[in-house]
DNA sequence: ATTGACGCTTGATGCATGTCAACTTGAGTT
DNA sequence: AACTCAAGTTGACATGCATCAAGCGTCAAT
């Protein structure tokens, strides 16, 4: 027992270089001193709950966030409860990048599953970021792909039918998921399928439906939030291309 | 002649310490001294036409460009000539930011009317960067702020019905043509109904359908390109609260 | 003027997907 | 076990908007 709580608590203080996310991370192609220089500004805090925020809509911005292990969901929260879910992040991804301009959260950010975060103090980083030109350039780099990443996200919301958006989004899974050494086919989604519809705009009804057409289809084997893909390239040709189908609303 | 032509000539190569654009684009922040660093690394060329290209998906990244005068727009092409539009970019706003990643164009870019463009080296830049402060906290903000809006787009594409998108759209135009100078309430559109509907979600239909409603409603004066404003206020409420009136699909 | 092309508008129709409602399932509590 | 509550599923129905189709103003080239 003993045993294994100290295990636990070096899991969670693990530093930088020794974490099994820094080629997708911040300290990607920093060298070693540099990474021991950007580590020693990071705060790594005991893990968080289902439920935690990491940070609330309206709140002063001074850190952005990093998952280590977990998810994390970001939202914008609007009245009546109603909320519009803008992304899932996986070990490895930045949150609180969109604060950065206003100094202030504009969305809120809620652990999905126990979840261990790396938090850096953003004032610090950009001093940082100003002696490491690598760091500099990485950061940049993780910021573009932000853009790229909601550019693609558009065209979902723009482009695609129901069919086509939950394909994208198990796909993408799927390979976010496989770089981070879990398997591409076999995985468990910690998010809801009330999450997952408002992510893709879509209704609950909708998302549930098209989880029991896919398996009727052959393409999943789906039990509540484990998902087993049977056919990915099937599903990847119909997360990109329009459907090879009669129908073709939605194309504007 | 020789006088008008002089004219346009220097209107072209105004440098950042005399664009009144500086409070909004990169140099904003920065010291008299570090806009003429700034100043000397940026290229400006003959003025853009419509149809003009700043470049094409797949091309490779080497500038980001910024708009002086005129507009632009952001698109992805998909196979078969249909587009995607992610973006009408107005004077001091910054085109490119997605590509930085991958150093490689993942969008395309067209001048929508005859425009004045400053290309900025962007290798060049990020040394720069690394040299001013305060210039590679603008550059974060600039990211960020991308992001940012991304972000409420998201949300419209996800969350909101036909009117609500026009109404936002056409609240953010005024809005933005107002910082720089311009009227809210009574300005040109340089894109076509095709292009809004593209940009938003909507089938050219519809839009043209909406422009008329909001005629008919009092909220618009509307000849081709041309729009009047005349109730912003009901407009600003129309894009940000759900319609007050019964209907209210897509509150996913 | 005439022509043609293009962008815009308007009407008629249909479908994908939202909405409403009822039921099932699973997990936690007593 | 029995109870509770939330999440998920499934069916029936309604509707917002896409689609199809036709007509109209505008502009440029002839």
């Amino acid at each position: 027992m003993t045993q294994r709580k100290v295990i636990s608590f070096d899991t969670i203080r693990v530093a930088c270089k020794n974490c099994s996310l820094s080629q997708l991370c911040l300290p990607m192609g920093l060298a070693p001193e540099d990474v021991e220089r950007l580590d020693s500004i990071i705060k790594r805090s005991r893990p968080l709950h289902r439920g935690d925020h990491l940070f609330r809509g309206g709140e002063r911005f001074r850190s952005l966030y990093v998952v280590k292990t977990g998810s994390v969901k970001t939202y914008a929260p609007s009245e009546e409860g109603g909320e519009q879910v803008l992304g899932f992040h996986l070990p490895g991804e930045i949150i609180g990048l969109d604060a950065i301009d206003k100094s202030c959260h504009a969305c809120s950010a809620k652990v999905l599953e126990t979840s261990a975060i790396c938090e850096v103090p953003f004032q610090r980083f950009e001093e940082l970021a100003a002696a490491i030109p690598s760091l500099q350039h990485q950061m940049y780099r993780l910021l573009s792909k932000e853009i790229g990443q909601d550019a693609d996200m558009l065209l979902l919301l723009g482009k695609k039918n129901a069919e086509e958006r939950l394909a994208a989004f198990l796909t993408s899974m799927s390979s976010r998921l496989s770089k981070r050494g879990l398997s591409p086919t076999d995985f468990y989604l910690s998010m809801s399928r009330h999450e997952i519809g408002s992510y893709l705009g879509l209704a609950v009804e909708t998302v549930s439906r098209l989880f029991t057409r896919f398996q009727e289809d052959g393409l999943l084997r789906v039990d509540r939030k484990h998902v087993e893909v049977l056919n990915l390239s099937a599903l990847e040709m119909m997360a990109g291309a329009p459907p090879s189908s009669a129908h073709k609303q939605r194309s504007n």
